[in-house]
RNA sequence: GGCAGCGUAGCUCAGUUGGUGAGAGCGCCGGAUUCAUAACCCGGAGGUCGGCGGUUCAAAUCCGCCCGCUGCUACCA
């Protein structure tokens, strides 16, 4: 058992009725992101993603295919465990709700429920609209001209009349609002808290939550006719994975509660009402903070199948590298808000702040140093004030990096490292080493120095967006593998002199339009 | 309909509790430079801070109304 502190963070588990978007993408980068970090800043990370197999609609998406649930499973899934390669995500565990070890701690949460009283029998009469997963109310829902009734969201309804077993979900509202008062912290960012405060306050009812009409999900127990609802499954495999029904089991111990949750903005209900309430039932605590990201739109337009726009997140990688696309992303788009990408922006992006801003730096200063200095870092003279002040600037990067993590602000810790990158750049081109060269050598060794030790620490600290490039400019560096956390930056570990730096190479190549056949 | 939020340079956005002449990045124009990935650096143009009215010595920043947009939620039908 390690000295660190724990930190436990998920994604939501994605439903593969299809294959991965950039949506799904996009989660799981920011999340790896705020993991990597945290791990690097001494954490203990336990980090969780997979698949939330059950449910009607993989049932129909199957049959619409001619295929069987399993079958269809068989052919997405991979594509989502293949992201875990291809976008570098650091996880612990990747779960799939059909796994034997989910089935028994889905049983297991609801038999806890069901025994501290909140669970009863009886009958759901409702319309209800598979693709909402939802019930609404006859005067919820309306008659088109081809005589279908669709709810409210425009999707058709069909008439439900069923046994149903219901969680005593009214029972929780006091303590779910005192919950959100004492924790403002616990849903974010704030204006989703506001509409989570507001749906509680307006009263809550109790929720069905099993179904008898089809079989493709977990039983009931004790009553095989009924198969849970789906929310109950899926929120489930957050305690799942860490052992859950044995909460004496070492990771449970360790990592429950979460501390963050990422998910979606569209299913905050979920993470933010229901589940508290099923731990709350259960005599288990709720997570720390549930945190809604938005959605990425394609040149401002939401994606769908059918205005083709759906971007396939391995092409996009394949594209511009995995980095870039991880970096363009984390930067470009305030997390927490809904963006925009398209390849204009990306291209914008990965060029003016990786190769030119970033990649040249490295470039232009390391091959200073393999040309005038043999490739040897040198030791530096005495630190003028622009040396000083431009090394203070960097030491500052790491407490205004953790400060925008505290709260999952990832585009502010990357404006901080580029602001520093910024000012790099104009320090560098200030003292002009090249022209020191001939005036003054020492004090162009000093500066290649400075050059050399802000490449360190802005290197240090872009491991947690990319892992790969972030490596392969330490190496420029000779950083040995154990000495690139950040407990090394700063002035305590400056870069030492006398270090042999391989040849320089370009580790941001500047994207370049293929040539276009006319 | 109710609640919450938003509308600031061509684009994306910052602008603590009202007070140095309204900012950043990208884009654009000009200059400088050659260490470097046609990169970096310097300078410049560009805005009625959605509109109207009010409070104040002073408002992008507070109040009211209006217009437009977004989210949550309700209801009518």
């Amino acid at each position: 058992m390690s000295a660190k502190p724990p930190f436990y963070i998920t994604t939501a588990i994605a439903y593969p009725n299809g294959v991965p978007h950039m949506g799904h993408a996009y989660e799981a980068i920011a999340t790896d992101c705020i993991a990597r970090f945290k791990r690097l800043d001494g954490y203990d990370v336990r980090f969780l993603t997979g698949t939330d197999e059950h449910g009607i609609k993989m049932l129909q998406t199957a049959q619409k295919a001619g295929i069987t649930a399993p079958e269809l499973l068989a052919r997405n899934v991979p594509r989502f465990e293949a992201m875990v390669e291809a976008f570098n995500l650091s996880i612990d565990d990747f779960i799939r709700t059909t796994q034997e070890r989910h089935h028994a701690s889905s049983q297991a949460i609801w038999e806890k429920m069901a025994a501290n009283g909140d669970i009863y029998k009886s009958t759901y009469a409702g319309w209800y609209s598979v693709r909402d997963e939802a019930y609404y109310a006859e005067d919820e829902t309306q008659l088109n001209e081809q005589g279908v009734r669709l709810g409210p969201q425009g999707t058709p309804v069909e008439w439900v009349e069923e046994e149903s077993y219901f969680f005593r979900l009214s029972a929780y509202q006091d303590r779910l609002l005192a919950y959100y008062a004492e924790n403002p912290g616990f849903i974010m960012p704030e204006a989703r808290r506001n509409e989570v405060v507001s749906f509680v306050s307006g009263g809550l009812t109790d929720l069905s939550i099993s179904r008898t009409t089809f079989d493709w999900g977990i039983p009931v127990p004790g009553d095989d006719k009924h198969i849970m609802y789906v929310w109950v499954d899926a929120l489930t495999n957050y305690i799942t994975a860490l052992g859950y029904p044995d909460t004496q089991a070492d990771l449970f111990k360790r990592f429950w509660p979460a501390d963050v949750h990422v998910i979606g903005k569209d299913i905050i209900r979920f993470h933010a009402v229901y589940w508290p309430a099923f731990l709350w039932s259960a005599g288990l605590e709720a997570p720390k903070r549930v945190f809604g990201h938005g959605f990425l739109f394609n040149r401002g337009e939401k994606m769908s199948k059918s205005v083709g726009n759906v971007i396939d997140p391995f092409d996009l990688a394949a594209t511009y590298g995995v980095d870039a696309i991880r970096y363009f992303f984390l930067r470009e788009v305030s997390f927490g808000q809904d963006g925009s990408y398209s390849h204009e922006a990306i291209v914008a992006r990965m060029n003016a702040d990786l190769a030119n801003d970033l990649g040249n730096l490295a470039q232009r200063s390391l091959s200073m140093i393999a040309k005038n200095l043999d490739g040897v870092v040198p030791q530096p003279g005495p630190l003028s004030p622009e040396d000083e002040a431009i090394l203070a600037l960097a030491d500052g990067m790491l407490e205004k990096s953790r400060e925008a993590m505290e709260g999952q602000a990832i585009h502010h810790y990357l404006a901080a490292v580029w602001n520093v990158v910024a000012e790099a750049n104009r320090y560098f081109a200030a003292q002009a080493p090249w022209a020191l060269r001939k005036t003054d050598p020492a004090r162009m060794a000093t500066v290649l120095w400075v050059t050399a030790e802000l490449i360190r620490e802005v290197g240090i600290l872009v491991q947690p967006v990319m892992p790969e490039s972030a490596a392969r400019l330490l190496d420029l560096v000779v950083v040995p593998a154990d000495e690139r956390g950040f407990d090394r930056l700063g002035a305590g570990h400056r870069l030492p002199a006398g270090r042999v730096l391989p040849a320089p190479v370009g580790v941001f190549p500047r994207y370049v339009e293929p040539e276009t056949a006319s």
